[in-house]
RNA sequence: GGGCGGUUAGCUCAGUGGUAGAGCAUCGGCUUUACACGCCGGGUGUCACAGGUUCGAAUCCUGUACCGCCCACCA
């Protein structure tokens, strides 16, 4: 039976209908009723699936969260209600250093990896003067026990927002089925060679003393200086270099000019002495050596930024290096191997004075040492310049040779191309990102961090008889062992008295980079490892929603892992949403204090109503959110409202009902048939804002015009058929409209839906345009132009009354409208009632004429 | 340096070849039996700029400017 004629289902209305508490009451309902619940019975051809994207937990919730993810829930409601079973699991990052950092103050602890695993250990329930140092099992203990907490509250905003969440499926990034996901493909990395371990220079952070990746690296411009500084070339004869950091110059290895530089030509081959070390470096050429900037020469040093490492690497240039992991100067010996200076004394004197300092503290020194020596030329010229920066850091990056892991990326760069352009991306300007950065890939990815929050890496190494590591013979556990500690885990064969003495054994002491699991979020969810059938009803998955700023490290890299793991894409869609800004379009941030706790809003505007104020976003698109203006969200509160009343309205007198004969409605219901189709086919490409435009936009004139213009006839005045009519229209139209908003406003629909259907809306089936025109037996274009000229009409007639500023029941005793309008003559016993004409005519003239009654309408 | 978005009413923004739109704000009117958390109406624009294509351009092409973002080996 066509929805809207089933009189099964009595009908019942509140008196007045208001949205406050539906949050409340939907949200407990549909948990029960299991309404969001994934069936995994379905095939993959019914499956939807969506790679939610984990928040970080232990950060602050804002609006910014509310805005993506409700983009994601529309596109998840949609579908549901489509026929796919969906698969929307929740995660939860707790992943990473915020949370460690979090864990440190909170408990007052600090992780020692050296330390054994003790069951039984409480944190104090005040954090202590001096932090207690705990092993690495216990500290992940502890940051899980924290972030449980705040998974709580994550939970319960999402539930407020009426996020369509399978809440039994929700896994965290730090949980054993997403450490034993991570090891086992690290393992089977390791065993193909995309995965490999190197001693080299990498970017380092000398606060968190951890390496950090290109992907992870920020430009901030900071201030700076040129100094010209001179060295010898041999007697009196001086070559002049510029730098922003002078303090490197014990660490300088070679000058670097470009080859074509007639300049400098002469000196290709060599030394030159560095001022006040007097050690000798050779002046090499090299094609990125710059003629415009600074002087046209350049001091290498190990290492004072990437170029450094370029030019080590290709002139085969030896170490020198001077900065240790905490950024201090390390202690130097002159006259040592590599450090033979002219003047090993005056060397040592001059370097005494850096060693122990922090790199600004340093440049401070030697800059007042080169100017003492006249090897400073001029005074420092003061510059802004960007430097590089790990995205959570306070102090620019350090280059620090040291052991780290690497996953391939660069050899693969042709193969993730062809995959970025495989997804399909949406908005579609987006995959721009992507493929800037495969073409931009530097090197591999370094994915070991010196940090203890993590997922370890699942590897011991035997100790040599001499107390050395043999890093070239892992020990690796089975996958069946996964997933390993290997800081208290022992390997198979050895006893745990043997670890750390000769002949025994070491634990990796280094933890996985965070994008490293959240890479794998696809197999963490889909049951790669232990549920092969889900695996195959929902893998590779249908959507990956996420923001523009992580492209370059999730989107990225979870097809980085994809590709390696199973040679595929790990969805087809991905769905980019724009960020949230402050009134100076500048991104929201929790330093400059403007975050917005999304909770009052909710109270204040509605769950739907916030919800509003989110999908009108356009995909992709930056947002500014100015809690001073009023906003969106109270439009869409007013929508809600307007929702609950007009539905009241059309459900306040239901009978009789019949066949649907009349012009008006005919026409009304083949629009909005078109309505239907057009949504539909905007929804399919994610084009989410311009469906709640448009169903909003029918909706606004089905309530001031159509009902207007049909209340006469629904309430009988012409006659039951013409009431039935109307009463019939009236319902399929508002079935049809409910489904429409259904994932925009899901509280307020399913609220009104309960008065009347049985079952949820959210589960109901999506409309189509042919099943709303089959209550009139097809789509009716001469009803269409009826409705449209009878529109038109009322307009015109309004806008005379209002300029005659006649009250709206003042009765026209005739009215000639121009001719144009003269399309609305089936439906005129409805015009005519609706705006109080008692002799309607139509004549060639300009606008309306009127002649006004002296009585006012009965 | 390369790339991507944006520039439309006072504000926030829709509008991808056919008479310039919505909401907010503002002003005026309406006790109308679903809704005053409502309804009707008015005013408001060199569609950033300059060329080009076209019968016709906010829309397509070229260039410029400004805003924002991404990327880059930034001495």
């Amino acid at each position: 039976m066509p929805h809207g004629t089933d009189d099964t289902h009595p009908i019942s209305l509140p008196d007045k209908p208001a949205l406050e508490g539906l949050e409340e009451k939907w949200k407990a309902r549909w948990q029960e009723a299991g309404t969001y619940r994934f069936d995994r019975s379905r095939a993959r051809a019914d499956v939807f699936s969506i790679d939610t994207p984990p928040p970080t937990v232990s950060g602050s919730l804002h609006v910014g969260h509310v805005f993506s993810y409700t983009h994601t829930d529309i596109i998840a409601r949609f579908h549901r209600m489509r026929g796919k079973a969906v698969f929307y699991p929740m995660g939860w990052d707790d992943n990473g250093l915020p949370t460690e950092r979090r864990v440190q103050n909170y408990y007052g602890v600090r992780c020692d990896p050296s330390l054994p695993y003790e069951a039984a250990f409480q944190p104090p329930d005040k954090p202590g003067k001096h932090p207690i140092p705990v092993s690495r099992p216990n500290f992940i203990e502890l940051c899980v026990r924290l972030t449980a907490e705040d998974e709580k509250e994550f939970e319960r905003l999402w539930r407020h927002l009426g996020l369509s969440v399978d809440w039994s499926m929700t896994y965290a990034t730090i949980d054993r089925k997403s450490q034993r996901v991570s090891q086992t493909a690290f393992l089977r990395e390791l065993k193909r060679d995309t995965v490999y371990q190197l001693e080299a220079p990498t970017l380092w952070d000398i606060d968190f003393r951890t390496a950090v990746a290109q992907a992870e690296l920020e430009d901030r411009e900071q201030p700076g200086a040129y100094h010209r500084i001179r060295f010898q070339v041999a007697g009196s004869a001086y070559v002049e270099i510029e730098t922003t950091r002078p303090e490197l110059i014990p660490a300088c290895v070679a000058l670097v000019a470009h080859p074509d530089d007639e300049r400098y030509r002469p000196l290709f081959g060599k030394n030159v002495v560095t001022p006040l070390f007097g050690l000798e470096v050779p002046v090499k050429a090299h094609r990125l050596a710059d003629p415009e900037k600074g002087s046209g020469v350049a001091m290498i040093c190990t290492f004072g930024d990437i170029t450094d490492v370029t030019w080590w690497r290709e002139l085969s240039l030896p170490v020198r290096a001077v900065i240790l992991p905490n950024g201090a100067f390390r202690q130097v010996q002159f006259g040592d191997p590599g450090w033979e200076s002219r003047d090993a004394a005056r060397a040592q004197q001059f370097y005494d004075a850096l060693a122990n300092l922090q790199p600004i503290k340093a440049r401070g020194v030697i800059v007042e040492q080169l100017r003492q020596s006249g090897d400073l030329i001029g005074e420092p010229k003061p510059i802004t310049h960007p430097v590089k920066f790990y995205q959570k850091g306070d102090r620019p990056l350090e280059i620090v040779t040291s052991r780290q892991w690497f996953i391939k990326t660069v050899d693969y760069s042709e193969a993730l191309l062809a995959r970025g352009r495989e997804l399909q991306w949406h908005p579609e300007y987006m995959r721009h990102r992507y493929e800037n950065w495969v073409n931009g890939l530097a090197g591999d990815w370094c994915i070991s961090r010196q940090r203890f929050f993590g997922v370890p890496f699942p590897v011991w190494y035997p100790i040599r008889a001499d107390g050395t590591l043999d890093y070239e013979r892992p020990i690796l556990p089975p996958e069946s062992r996964l997933p390993v500690d290997p800081s208290t885990d022992v390997p198979d064969g050895y006893r745990a008295d043997q670890r750390g003495k000769p002949n025994g054994f070491a634990g990796d002491p280094d933890i996985m980079d965070t994008w490293a699991t959240s890479s794998l979020t696809p197999q963490v969810i889909s049951g790669w490892l232990d549920d092969p059938d889900l695996f195959s009803r929902v893998f590779p998955m249908d959507l990956r929603p996420q923001a523009h700023d992580i492209i370059r490290t999730w989107l990225f890299t979870t097809v980085l892992r994809a590709e390696l793991e199973h040679h595929v894409l790990p969805w087809s869609h991905t769905a980019i949403s724009g960020f949230i800004t402050d009134p100076d379009r500048k991104k929201m941030s929790k330093s400059k204090g403007n975050v917005v706790t999304p909770f009052g809003l909710l109270q204040e505007h509605g769950a739907d109503g916030v919800r509003y104020w989110a999908a009108s976003a356009r995909p992709g698109g930056d947002t500014v959110f100015d809690p001073a203006l009023p906003s969106q969200m109270k439009i869409g509160r007013r929508l809600a409202i307007k929702i609950l009343n007009a539905a009241r309205f059309a459900l306040l007198q239901t009978d009789p009902r019949g066949a649907i004969t009349e012009p008006l409605d005919r026409g009304m219901l083949s629009a909005l048939a078109d309505l239907v189709e057009d949504c539909t086919r905007q929804l399919d490409a994610y084009e989410y804002s311009r469906v709640l435009e448009r169903t909003e936009a029918f909706f606004w004139a089905f309530c001031d015009d159509y009902l207007e213009l049909v209340k006469s006839r629904r309430y009988g005045d012409f006659g039951s058929e013409g009431a039935a009519s109307a009463n019939s229209a009236m319902l399929v139209a508002l079935s049809t409209l409910l489904r429409l908003f259904a994932p925009f406003l899901p509280f307020v629909t399913e609220e009104v839906w309960s008065w009347w259907r049985p079952g949820s809306v959210h589960t109901a089936t999506w409309p189509a345009g042919d099943e709303v025109v089959a209550a009139i037996g097809g789509r009716d274009d001469q009803a269409l132009a009826v409705r449209e000229a009878t529109q038109g009409a009322l307009a015109e007639v309004r806008r005379i009354k209002s300029l005659l500023k006649k009250p709206t029941k003042a009765v026209i005793a005739r009215a000639v409208l121009p001719a144009a309008f003269a399309g609305l003559q089936p439906a005129a016993r409805d015009f005519q009632a609706a705006t109080h004409i008692r002799d309607l005519q139509f004549g060639d003239v300009a606008e309306a004429q009127l002649e006004f009654a002296e009585e006012p309408a009965a």
